[in-house]
DNA sequence: TAGTGGTCTAGACCACCCT
DNA sequence: GGGTGGTCTAGACCACTAC
């Protein structure tokens, strides 16, 4: 049918991806092998393996050993997520950004804190509070609270100049994280801050990295 | 010093990340070629070649050809959601799952439809209001415009019977989507179908696919 | 146990693009 | 011009697991 004289492994997995999507293999079925697509795209099995292997990491097939290359029942949309700094956020947006440190102290966590990063409650923890603002408008709160054990030389960052979003991207290497997003109500102390009626919607990203956390407003 | 008996390519992308993670490598410095890191490990340079690619898929490092490999000065912070089948998420949570159809009608849908989906104002289209829950407890709002051209057979659908995020999943294939997330008050009407107070703050989720939009909350 | 995908190799050619 | 990553090949061995 679709004679491309060039065998590259993108045109295999446009040609898959077709087949899907038109219902030629239809959901739930099961693909030819390797082996026998690498004969008939007349290429090395290798090649088919790179197509499929794409398929496979955007959730829209299923590969087993032993049990070949199935269709997924039910596709999986999977939405990938750049979160960059605040300040980059800010600036794409062609706005001018202006950071507020607001807060700044050694204390004890409260217990959801300690608890969700897995910490003795009786640790001592930096705790940050910040503003964020686009061209002089309220942008995002922040409210982090950082295991100092964790990230060497925190102690004797100057926060004033340098916001901590910023900071710990760049110096504390973290191995993973976690990141959930929801909506509340602004009490009136946030509501102050964004400049936001009172009980306004907010939206909230929270996140937690290796040994440090991060809520943010 | 890590000699690692087996060289996969996960091993060395462990390897690669320590190097980075650990200021070996510090950010915007230029890695070794591709040949020389697959003499070090002592093994072929696709295995390399794979590793990096990783990486690079990662956002951790910049890939350029002539150029070389580079760590990236700000790394990316990439998140990656599955976004599943509302039925699949309610019984993940081990709850019941209901569903309810409110509304389904055709008519031309508001300017701020139409126009974020590209289609002539005076396109007639679908749209289904419907309710889902979570042990009887109202779990989420689904507000739904359909282009009906976009979707043969859609009118044929008993949506009561069938969820409209589920139908279109499985039977609507698409090439491509746009999500977007964000936080509101309740209006009276959607409050009173949440049961939730009036102006609570609401979780949003903005959604078009291909030729078909859904607007959620 | 046999068929499938997962991975590695050694070699090759090429596209790109910095110097 | 020449070095770098991108990709393809043909072949091989292995891990997993459905049958």
């Amino acid at each position: 049918m679709n004679e491309l004289e060039t065998t590259s492994w993108r045109s295999i997995h446009l040609e898959l991806l077709r087949r899907i999507n038109e219902r030629q293999w239809p959901p739930g079925s099961l693909l030819p092998n390797e082996a026998d697509l690498a004969a008939e795209f007349g290429c090395a099995r290798t090649t088919v393996n790179r197509a499929m292997r794409e398929l496979a990491d955007a959730g829209l097939v299923d590969r087993r050993r032993r049990a070949g290359t199935r269709v997924m029942l039910l596709p999986i949309s999977r939405v990938v997520l750049d979160i960059p700094i605040i300040r980059l956020e800010v600036e794409q947006r062609h706005a001018q950004w202006r950071y507020t440190l607001l807060e700044r102290q050694v204390c004890l966590a409260p217990g959801r804190i300690t608890s969700r990063l897995g910490i003795e409650r009786d640790t001592p923890m930096l705790h940050l509070t910040s503003m964020h603002f686009a061209d002089n408008h309220p942008f995002l709160h922040e409210d982090r609270w950082i295991n100092p054990a964790a990230v060497p030389g925190i102690e004797a960052v100057d926060f004033f100049t340098v916001s901590a979003n910023e900071w710990l991207i760049q110096n504390a290497p973290y191995t993973g994280g976690d990141i959930a997003f929801s909506a509340m109500n602004a009490d009136r102390a946030l509501a102050e801050l964004l400049a936001a009626p009172d009980g306004a919607a907010v939206f909230v990203v929270d996140r937690i990295t290796w040994n440090k956390t991060e809520p943010i407003t």
